[in-house]
DNA sequence: CAACGAAATAATTTCGATATTTAATTGACA
DNA sequence: TGTCAATTAAATATCGAAATTATTTCGTTG
């Protein structure tokens, strides 16, 4: 019997599953899609009052609910100061990314080396569903598809999904999210122009192959494109 | 309502600022201290009404920390049920101990080759410190040094300051916090009776001469041999 | 005119009570 | 005697207001 695995909820909201889980979830769930989102903007004050008028419950959901981001890393509480969102710079993102790639790259390794026949099939067929949905909503200009979003972070964590810690799992899915934040980001300012595709169909060959020299090379190497269409169209972010 | 009893029962005294805080971050830092020592049991049900008769505060501060803990990895939350404290076990302590030399293993190479003077001295400094306290509180039977335990966390911490990525450092505290939680179960059960001083100074050295090879594969020993005293000193834990 | 300090204002934190949900117990029926 | 449904009991989750603490405003003084 494994032990209560939780972890991993999806990067924006299961958007209408208005699951029937606690007030204080919906809103922690509503709450961590506006930030990664970017909808509630970096260094933005967090009062109680306007949380209470924008998601239309009491004092203590939203308390909850602000308390678990705070541990997540995706709000700073001060004592007697209250909430704000956490505020977003050059300088933390590439300590972010430089983190993401050292951890990954363990967990992508060890994926590697124990995974079974199901963690190969759960890898292929996260990529085949990633393959059929597009980048974007809408066709000329650029709109979240909602949907390529849960799928992208899914396949990633099928990536890692065999690296058999669950301490490991959760840090890569909380600096995903992080990092989805600045995706969303920049996004505001540069339409996404690369085919992902490509890249991701690479990592689950070479994964499923067992080469896990390529796969980590692979895998670093996206990221650190990404990372890098990030900086390009991006000056500054509002901080502090 | 005077918060004279400053009664200390964590292990860690994390922030010397202490009584300054909310309520909540008292009662967190409380609760936190009582799981960690084991006071408070693996799989024990959280009730609210009996955690308000202990910390004699209401049901909010109660409540925060409880999220809070749950976000640590401390507690268990299920919606609508509640919060227990988390569960132990064998392949969970297994689990727990690999992670951690995978991170600690990075953290400690980037702190050797990023550290600066002042990371030098400040090692020195916390393994000098550490060296002048006893283990034990007592002289024959063991009884828990809060001092020991604080100035054994710091300098672990010193090691791996220096690593570049606050992430890191935070995942490493935080797997620290539940390598303690299983130390302090084991101790019931075995004096401990290994002289770890002299496993410190190796460390220290080894880092402090920029020879990471030796000093990784010492704290490696290091961890995996207080996983062998634990393991042997315990049979099975509580759980679920 | 700047600086200091005290009242007024705003925001955070906490409490006690209420509404909802889950777990336990009882009793009826097959 | 065992199972299932209905009822009771217990616990969780939520609300709205009170108490505490920070921030701003404004008048006074050096």
């Amino acid at each position: 019997m494994p032990p209560d695995d939780k972890v991993v909820t999806s990067i924006v909201d299961l958007a209408g599953q208005g699951s029937a889980g606690t007030l204080a979830s919906t809103v922690y769930d509503r709450l961590r899609g506006d930030i990664l989102s970017g909808s509630l903007p970096p260094g933005e004050k967090l009062r109680t009052e306007a949380l209470r008028a924008r998601y239309e419950v009491g004092n203590s959901p939203i308390r909850e609910a602000l308390n678990r981001l705070s541990a997540d890393g995706l709000v700073t509480r001060e004592d007697q100061k209250g909430f704000r969102v956490v505020s977003a710079s050059r300088a933390d993102l590439e300590e972010l990314v430089k983190t993401r790639c050292w951890l990954e790259a363990i967990a992508l390794r060890e994926s590697i080396a124990n995974g079974d026949d199901e963690w190969e099939e759960g890898l292929v067929l996260s990529f085949h569903r990633l393959s059929r949905v597009r980048r974007s909503s809408s066709e000329d200009h650029y709109t979240v598809n909602p949907e390529w979003e849960r799928l992208h972070r899914a396949f990633h964590l099928a990536l890692l999904s065999a690296c058999g810690s669950r301490w490991l799992l959760q840090y890569c899915a909380q600096l995903n999210d992080q990092a989805d934040r600045y995706r969303q980001l920049a996004i505001v300012v540069s339409y996404p122009r690369r085919n992902e595709l490509n890249e991701h169909e690479a990592m689950m060959k070479a994964a499923t192959s067992r080469d896990a020299e390529e796969a980590v090379s692979l895998l670093m190497a996206h990221y650190e494109r990404t990372a890098g269409i990030i900086r390009e169209s991006i000056s500054e972010f509002a901080a502090s």
